[in-house]
DNA sequence: GAGTGGTCTAGACCACGGG
DNA sequence: CCGTGGTCTAGACCACTCT
């Protein structure tokens, strides 16, 4: 298409119908740019994980400037079709795994148990002075000690989601000697006796900053999911304060509540 | 980190308050506009609901190609700081209602608890035959009954979701000659006696498609939540099947779990 | 070193809105 | 009508990966 002699004229059909997913003929060049790429991952010729042809490929390709090329590329990438590894390509992505904010098993289990691999990465642990916002939230006083623990997450080798937990250092102490790389719930379980009794998920639509987007190598401003946990006790006491950044393409939140 | 207790977008590096020249705080130059903007939102000079400059008045504002004033600009956009008028211009985003889905009050409910104006506008009600996909999830056969409903909704008249329920007329007839710009559970629940006992929510980043682009006046593909919702009553019948599709600026998900 | 995506420029024309 | 954002072109240089 668009093979020669400049533009086909943009014949901009006027769109009787609910086509709903399959957008058919396109006047915008991004759009069917967006189609033809999405045509071939949907056909099948290109499969989740691999790499899409190079952007200067594309462009003679399908005979656009580059601009247009990446722009809908930019569209498969917000609807989590694609993803690129920085300066390497653009991939085709995989499904995304399910996540139950009701159910207490950790990320381990039910990535595994959807049949995919997991694994966890433990960035950074050190104990850190409670600042004026974790005070609040811990209900402790500013400057008693805490435990910071940085991981990343991973599905498949790809890296998920970093995350940024915090437990009182009194409540666990010693926490930073037993291996983080698994549940961390678990090891507050066994280790101390904690259980959690309440959970407060909140999850919200973001942009990936910089220190997020460096440690799951992306672009920064991507779009995220960021989703925040604070863990309770029996007591009400804090157990667990967890600020985790999802990839956007990499997650799909499912909740089912009956009425008691 | 953790600076304060909400979503406001974090930055990177502090921001010196003269943006004439040599900005090496960032090299990038759409990341130093981004923080030009977002500055003015934070400082006040700018508030929810306000116009930005225009494009063009931006880029002689800061000297950069309107490619690059465009660049920030999404950026913003993606982090839900600014949202766009289809050629009418930028304006600043006010903040997101929240959504439990764990709980059974309505959208007008839960929008008005928080001080905010709901308003529903139903665009078509028709009776439609059940196809395949419906009839696996109604458990009715092909060619069934049904209605189709389709609404949309606001918060302070800025449109924030569109949404089409499919409830089974054999179950609730004559529900199409009831006003639907209020609950439908409510509705189901005076007219027909139906209560419901479970609800299954996904939710998931998309890309808005077209038809829901238009119904939300804003560009196609710009970045959305999916929240798709399945009423089930206490013997388990498919009460309502919700398509929902938001601004993903408009939403903010909380959940508080107990172990019981 | 070759190839990739990331960034940026300086234009242009278009469709649509009523700032 | 004019101004707006939406789209598109055709270059350029850079930082990074190693496809």
């Amino acid at each position: 298409m668009f093979a020669n002699g400049g533009f086909a004229r943009r014949a901009e059909t006027p769109m009787p119908s609910t086509p709903n997913r399959t957008d058919l003929v396109e006047g915008l060049h991004y759009l069917s740019m967006r189609d033809h790429v999405a045509g071939r991952i949907a056909s099948g010729e290109l499969k989740p994980g691999e790499r899409l042809p190079s952007e200067r490929r594309l462009q003679t390709d399908v005979g656009m400037a580059r601009g247009t090329i990446r722009e809908g590329l930019f569209q498969l990438e917000a609807e989590g079709v694609i993803y690129r590894k920085d300066r390497s390509g653009w991939y085709v992505s995989p499904p995304p795994v399910v996540y139950d904010p009701t159910r207490w098993e950790g990320f381990m289990s039910y990535v595994e148990a959807q049949g995919r691999r997991p694994a966890t990465e433990t960035l950074s642990k050190t104990e850190i002075p409670c600042d004026a916002a974790l005070a609040q939230i811990f209900r402790r006083p500013v400057g008693a000690p805490m435990y910071l623990i940085r991981r990343r997450r991973y599905v498949d080798d790809r890296a998920v989601l970093v995350e940024s937990i915090v437990v009182d250092a009194v409540t666990a102490p010693g926490l930073l000697e037993h291996s983080l790389d698994r549940s961390l719930t678990s090891v507050l379980k066994s280790h101390y006796n904690i259980s959690v009794a309440r959970n407060q998920v909140d999850m919200q639509p973001c942009a990936l900053t910089r220190e997020e987007a460096e440690a799951l190598r992306v672009k920064s401003g991507l779009p995220g999911l960021s989703v925040v946990r604070t863990s309770y006790d029996a007591q009400g006491r804090v157990v667990e304060h967890d600020r985790e950044f999802w990839r956007h393409d990499a997650l799909k939140i499912s909740v089912d509540i009956r009425v008691r």
